[in-house]
DNA sequence: AATCTCGGCTA
DNA sequence: TAGCCGAGATT
């Protein structure tokens, strides 16, 4: 057994030191320490900057990952549908590389981590917790450009194929439509909690609001 | 300060 | 219309 736990400091996923120069700050600001269970990311494509608004496709995300509760090594997870179940429940049922067994069999903590969060995606933190879509439904987060005033935004797609954008779209769509409410869907299985990312600068910073600043 | 909301611009 | 984003509102 390599590596098993540390007693480590919660965090850190990245024994890689990331390439990025980060000038910056902080430290980890990218992992959240999560009280106990693993944190939760998400990858993106690749990409740097692209600059420039070519309108092509938007940005979404196509690579999952969760850390182990127990060794802190990031591990891949297969599809969306598989990531959403574990983040529902990642406070209640820490993922634990066994876990993957599941899909990926002989995964343990002894495997060595076969992702990086190196520079050639955009990672992200998710918020744990959120509610996985009622069947049927699908949970879709674009990435914005860096520089934008956010990272991302979140959208439902209805079975019917139409975008939700808010909270508020959610609840008049469930009125008008009591064919889901009487399936059982609730706005509880809803969010729309962006991810945050790992890089620091990537959501353009506002002007601090100059109140009571002397100089 | 960070996140959420929502409305509007543009291709 | 879909994709994108700014910025006021909210926490």
């Amino acid at each position: 057994m390599s590596q098993s736990c540390f007693g480590n400091e919660s965090n850190n996923v990245m024994e890689e030191e990331n390439v990025a120069p980060s000038f910056g700050d902080t430290n980890i600001q990218a992992v959240q320490p999560s009280p106990e269970s693993g944190s939760l990311s998400m990858g993106n494509d690749t990409f740097q900057s692209v600059r420039r608004k070519s309108r092509t496709k938007p940005l979404t995300v196509d690579v999952y990952t969760v850390q182990c509760n127990c060794c802190y090594k990031w591990r891949l997870i297969p599809s969306l549908q598989k990531y959403e179940e574990i983040r529902e429940q990642i406070i209640e049922n820490p993922f634990m590389c066994k876990s993957a067994c599941e899909w990926e069999p002989g995964m343990s903590c002894d495997v060595p981590e076969t992702i990086s969060q190196d520079g050639t995606r955009i990672w992200a933190l998710d918020k744990p917790k959120i509610p996985r879509p009622p069947p049927k439904w699908t949970r879709l987060v674009q990435i914005r450009e860096e520089g934008c005033s956010q990272f991302s935004d979140v959208y439902y797609i209805t079975p019917y194929g139409q975008t939700l954008r808010s909270s508020v779209e959610i609840q008049k769509y469930l009125e008008n439509h009591p064919k889901f409410v009487l399936e059982g869907v609730t706005p509880s299985q809803f969010s729309f909690q962006m991810p945050t990312p790992r890089e620091e600068n990537y959501v353009r910073k506002r002007p601090a609001q100059s109140s009571k600043r002397k100089r």
